[in-house]
DNA sequence: ACAACTTTTGCAACAAAGTTGCATTCTTGA
DNA sequence: TCAAGAATGCAACTTTGTTGCAAAAGTTGT
């Protein structure tokens, strides 16, 4: 295995292609959330929308990415841990944050989701949680 | 004052309008979130679809309505209580559960969102929390 | 290293969602 | 009732997301 990102999509029996190395490198990279706009005028070198929109539901499905949801109607996605890729179901318990300042979108992986009771009746299956503020480094 | 939704508008300082009534009197009526589709579709009157986003920004601005974060790219919007009208600033605490079954997407009032503490450095300023699952009605 | 097979990609053509400027219409308060 | 200001509808446009299909690239076994 040459590098990271050609590891992972072996590891998730996906083809490795130049598109998929280039977005999974620029994801690694980065160290905070990336939407798909990010992602098109990101990478090395440049792919078709298309292919870009096909990676992230490949990437998405196989458990590689999580989506960051967001009142901006923009999703952004970030690389899940290894379980998430091993048992192709997402069990990222982190929360997330959103800068107001720098705009960036971070995994808090630190800081775990606390257990919420819901009301008889209903069945939960996955929660998440956005936090909106300053980030470290705006302050 | 005739009715809530006029009441609501003027105690915001809103003008009177029918495209404004109508939007929240859907929004009244409706036990769910709706999205811009929804009040579009389900408005008695039809309004022109500029009309909607604008008056969705004002109802936000004003705090009348919030805006519920969702991995689909699709944002939903539920009216505020009280104290959000009155201050301008959003205080729902609550969190929202998106039924994964029939789609919608609600505020549970009833659950507050938890207190989370963020590392050091980090302003929190808006919590949002949402859950999917399966709810009451469709089990 | 090659061929056969499978998968991925790019393109084109759409559809849906959101934005902006401007003229017309509606609200409001004097 | 009327003038001033605010909201609306329309047109034109940008951005975002989807689908089908042929060409290109990746994979597997020899
Ligand atoms: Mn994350
Ligand atoms: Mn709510
Ligand atoms: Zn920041
Ligand atoms: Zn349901």
């Amino acid at each position: 295995m040459i590098n990271k990102s050609t590891e992972i999509l072996k590891n998730s029996g996906l083809s490795v292609t130049a598109g998929r190395k280039s977005i999974l490198d620029l994801f690694i990279a980065s160290g905070n959330a990336l939407a798909h706009q990010d992602i098109e005028s990101g990478c090395s070198e440049q792919f078709d929308r298309v292919t870009i929109y096909r990676t992230l539901q490949t990437f998405l499905d196989k458990g590689i990415i999580h989506s960051i949801p967001a009142t901006d109607s923009i999703i952004r996605y970030a690389l899940c841990n290894e379980t998430c890729t091993t048992t192709g179901h997402h069990h990222d318990n982190h929360i997330h944050f959103r800068c107001e300042q720098c705009s960036k979108t971070l995994c808090l992986d630190e800081v775990s989701i606390p257990i919420v009771k819901l009301p008889d009746g209903y069945m939960m299956h996955e929660i998440n949680m956005v936090v909106t503020g300053i980030c470290k480094s705006c302050r």
